[in-house]
Parts: structure tokens; sequence; C-alpha cells
DNA sequence: ACGATACGATACGGTTCCGTATCGAAACTG
DNA sequence: CAGTTTCGATACGGAACCGTATCGTATCGT
């Protein structure tokens, strides 16, 4: 018996991630199109998973891109790295498929729980960002640090997830945020 | 001919409703399904709608809120007003079925169209609030509208459609973004 | 080289939903 | 009150997919 993963294990996923890149939704992804697309028989992936559900968690899984890494010199530019990686994955599938799973997120605990493993490690270094800046001296010591991260993050989905705000340049929409929270709106 | 619309035109059109306010996600919405629950029979519809489609975007109109009434006193109660509006609805069954839409909006073109529809006018009414508060000088003369919208917007919808952040409180949210984004977090 | 295993393909019965057709009852029309 | 239309219900053939079973082949360990 080899210890390494079998390729079919591969096929199966990679078809899996292929055809909701491509459009097709959560509940429309049949285990018939996996398997033709994987160039693999029904029984093989039911060998595997005991279903649709358990198949597409390990699946999104694979989404799970890498945590950046502040570098701990301005609070500015490490909010600007963070903000940045908010909705932004390596894998180029991911930003067509994660619009697709807002209805799942909604929907099933275990995907909810997922997506939680996934954001919260980044939630927790911009958290730690944060208080860092309050530390230094350069945020304010009263700063609500949970609505702060709302303001900086909610933007960045609004914008990767929906692409609701076509106007919006999104590569220099990361600076934008940033220093359109630190700074604030108000006149003085 | 009566020309008043028909009872059936408006018990489908709220059974439809209703099941996706039940949960059930836009393509396992049958009309079999709506049929059976509006008390009408499956023909009843095909001479109506032409498709699953047609009748889903005629029910989604239906959802449409009010466009609340900035009082023109200050921005900032202003925007208050505004940003609690957001992804908010008249129609209590609105909050469970938008989430569902993301991925039919980012599919399709007239959901698209659909949504733009019923948000443009919000939108253009804070980009008027916002524009007045820099003539008048309560905001900086250089803010980037649009950047400033999506920070005053973005958090809204994260929380009231991805419900992403358990610990905020909703209904004090809209003062603390706007507040938060007015103010700025760069301590001074 | 050979026996065990895992595989791809395919067939199967069962279920759900599609979109159309039909039919008697009920509701309008004049 | 009779004629006409619209309605709810139901039946139908067709399609897609489920999860299982089977079968001949290719792969792998020894």
């Amino acid at each position: 018996m080899s210890d390494m993963t079998s390729a079919a294990d591969e096929a199966i996923i990679e078809a899996t991630l292929d055809l909701l890149a491509e459009g097709s939704t959560v509940e429309a992804l049949s285990i018939e199109a996996i398997a033709t697309r994987a160039g693999v028989g029904k029984a093989t992936i039911y060998r595997r998973w005991p279903g649709k559900d358990a198949l597409l968690l390990d699946a999104l899984r694979r989404l799970k891109g890498i945590v950046p890494q502040p570098t701990g010199h301005s609070v500015r530019d490490d909010l600007v790295l963070l903000v940045g990686a908010v909705g932004h994955n390596i894998d180029p599938r991911a930003a067509k498929i994660m619009p697709c799973l807002v209805p799942e997120v909604n929907r099933s605990p275990d995907h909810f729980q997922l997506y939680q493993n996934i954001i919260e490690p980044r939630r927790q270094l911009m958290r730690e960002v944060l208080r860092r800046g309050i530390r230094t001296g350069e945020l304010r010591a009263d700063l609500d640090v949970e609505v702060t991260m709302a303001l900086l993050t909610g933007p960045m989905l609004m914008q990767r997830m929906l692409r609701w705000h076509p106007e919006l340049d999104e590569r220099i929409l990361p600076e934008k945020v940033v220093d359109g929270v630190l700074e604030g709106s108000r006149a003085r």
C-alpha cells in the first residue's frame, strides 16, 4: 500500500474546485459531473467520501491561503498588508468560489466552522496589530478594536467577494481603506 | 376582465418569498413546491411567467424597501440613518433571503441589474450627504466620496448579510461605524 | 509472474422536477 | 342564468441525479 495520497483523490478534489470556479453552485454540483470531469467512476468518489457535503468540505480546505506576516515596523503598513490579504487567496479559483459559498456558510454549521477556522488566524493577526498601535501610541487609546476590524475588512470583502463597487480600483483599495480609516473623514 | 391583479399572482409570489426565507436556495426552489405552497396548480404559474427566473425577479422586486429620508441637519446623523438602512428591509424575510442571492447576483446580469436598481438610489443619497458635508466644511475637502461610501456600507453589509462578527451589536453598529469613520483611528 | 486490489465504466431502480395536456369545478360576464 | 374563461388538481413523458452493484481491466505488492 502506498503512503501517498492516490492520484484519484487529487483529481476528484481538483475537478470539484474547477467546476465551482466555473460558476456551478454548490447544490447544482453533482457527483456525476465531478466524476466525469475527474475521469473517475462515481464509485471511486463514494469509496472516499460519504456524500457531496463531505467532499466539498475537504475540497474547500485546499483553498486556504497562506497567512501574511506583518513586518512590525509601521502599523499603517502592516494594516495595508493585512487588508490587502482579505478575501485574497493564492488559488485564483478562490475568488470565483467564495461568493458562491455565502449561502452555505449561513446555512450549514460545518461550513460556518470551516470558514471561521480559515479567517480567525487572520483576524487575530489584525487584532494584534491594532493593539500594538494602541500600545505604541500610533492609534487612539480608546479605539474599539472589533469595530475597527469591521471598518477595515468590510469594504475589502464587499469588493473582493461581491464585486459591487465597479468604480473602485482593487489594487490601491487597501491603501485607501487603511488611510481613510486612520485619518477619518471629519474636517479639522 | 378585472383590472386588479388576480389573487393567484399574489399567492404565488408570497409563496416564493416564504420558501426562500425558510432557507431554500434559489436553484433548489422548484415550481412544484411553489405551486403546492401557494395552493395553485403548476399551470397557473406557467400561465404568468415563462420560468423560474422571471418569477424570481418579480418576487424579489417586492422586497425593495423604502428609501430613508435624511433630515439635512447633521451630516453625522444623516449618515447614521443611511448606514442603519444598509441591508435593512421592511420585509423581515429579506434578511434571510438576501445572503442566498449573492451567487445569483454574481452570475446573472438580470439579478445584478435588479440589485443595482434597488441600491443605487440609496447610494446616491449617501453620496449627496457626503458632498453636502464637504461643502459645509463638516468633512475634509479632499475626501474620496466613493471610498468613504465603501467604508460606511462595507461593515454593515458584512454584518447583515454574512453575520460575520458575532461580537458586534447590530443595533448600535451604525453609530459606531459612522463615528469610527468620521473620527479616524490615528491618535492625535 | 501472479494474486489481490482498486479502478473506470456502465447499468439499475428510485426520486425529483420539468413543462405540457387534460378535465371537471368554480368564478366571472353580460 | 347560460356561456365563457380561469382555476386547481392530476397525469404524463422526459431529463437529471442519487447511491449501489457489477464487470472486465490495469495497477501494485511480493
